[in-house]
DNA sequence: TTGCAATTGAGATTTAGTTGCAAAAAGGAG
DNA sequence: CTCCTTTTTGCAACTAAATCTCAATTGCAA
C-alpha cells in the first residue's frame, strides 16, 4: 500500500524533474501511517516524536506535491484549520460534520455523481471533483 | 430590502442586549449593496472609499453578528480567503467553481435536499445546512 | 566523480484575524 | 433631557498559519 503510493509519488516527481529526498519520504510515510484526517502540524509532530528531524517549511512544501500527485487532497473544510485526507486507496466519499462535537462521518452515495453530471451538463461545465459537506447534529449531540 | 434586513439585524441585537451603532449600520449597508460574494477586506475598502471611517477590527467583529442573525453566511470555500454571501432574500443554492478563471456559477437543485434527507436518515443525523461545491472547468476555460 | 539544478532548514516576513485597553457612545431608567 | 451602566470603538500590539529568502547541502544524471 505505502509501497505503491511511494511508487506513484516517485513517478510524479521524476516526471516533474523533482527529487525523491529522505525528507519527502518521511512525510509520505507519516501521512500514510495515519488513517484519518490530518493537518501539517500533526505530521510535523509525529516525525519529530520519532526522533527524525524535519522543518515545518519542508512539510508545507511537500503537501502540495502530494496533492498534485493525487495521493491526498484537502478534506471538507470543517472547524478552523485546513485538513487533508488520503485519496489513494480510498473511494470518494463526502462528510457529515457535527456542529457540537466535531465528529466527522464519512458516507458514500452514488447518486451524487449522477446529480453532478446532470448539473454540469446544464451549465456546460466539466467537473473535476466535488465536495459535499452536511453540517448538523449527530445522534449523541442532538 | 435593506430596510427589512436592518430590522432583522436590529431585532437580533436588541434580543442579545447589543447596540445598533453607526459602524454596524455602515457594514450592513455595504454588505447589502453588493450582489456577489465578498470578504472583510472588500467591505473595509468600500466603506473607506466613500469617505466614512471604520476600523478593520470593527468589521471583523460585526461579521459574526451578521452570520448569527441569519443575514449572511460563509460561502463555498473557493480560492484562499474566507468569502461570504447573503442569505437574506436569496434562496439556497450551491456552486460550480472554475479552477482556471475562478468564476463561480450558482445553481439550484432540489434533488440535493432529497438526497441529504436520505443520507441523514441513514446515519441518524439532523442536518442544519449543506454546502456542495463542484470544481472543474467552465466552457471558456476548458 | 563531477556539476548543476533542486532541496533543505532557520529565521525573517507576510497575511489574516484577534485581543487589550482607554476613551467614546448607545440607550434604558428616572 | 440627563445620568449611568454597559457595550463599542479604534488603535496598536499580538498571535497563528503559511510563505519566502538565502546559504549550505544533496540527489542524480552524465
Amino acid at each position: 500500500m505505502l509501497t505503491i503510493a511511494e511508487g506513484k509519488f516517485r513517478n510524479y516527481l521524476k516526471q516533474k524533474g523533482l527529487k525523491f529526498t529522505p525528507e519527502r519520504q518521511l512525510v509520505l510515510e507519516e501521512v500514510f501511517s495515519l488513517h484519518k484526517h490530518f493537518e501539517v502540524e500533526d505530521i510535523f509532530i509525529r516525525i519529530r516524536k520519532k526522533g527524525n528531524h524535519i522543518s515545518r517549511a519542508t512539510i508545507y512544501r511537500t503537501f502540495p506535491l502530494l496533492v498534485e500527485s493525487g495521493l491526498i487532497k484537502e478534506a471538507v473544510h470543517c472547524q478552523g484549520g485546513v485538513r487533508f485526507e488520503h485519496i489513494y486507496g480510498h473511494e470518494h466519499h463526502d462528510h457529515l460534520v457535527c456542529l457540537k462535537c466535531g465528529k466527522i462521518i464519512e458516507f458514500k452515495e452514488d447518486r451524487i455523481e449522477e446529480l453532478q453530471d446532470a448539473i454540469c451538463k446544464r451549465y456546460d461545465f466539466t467537473p473535476v471533483e466535488h465536495k459535499l459537506g452536511i453540517r448538523g447534529y449527530c445522534k449523541r449531540c442532538r
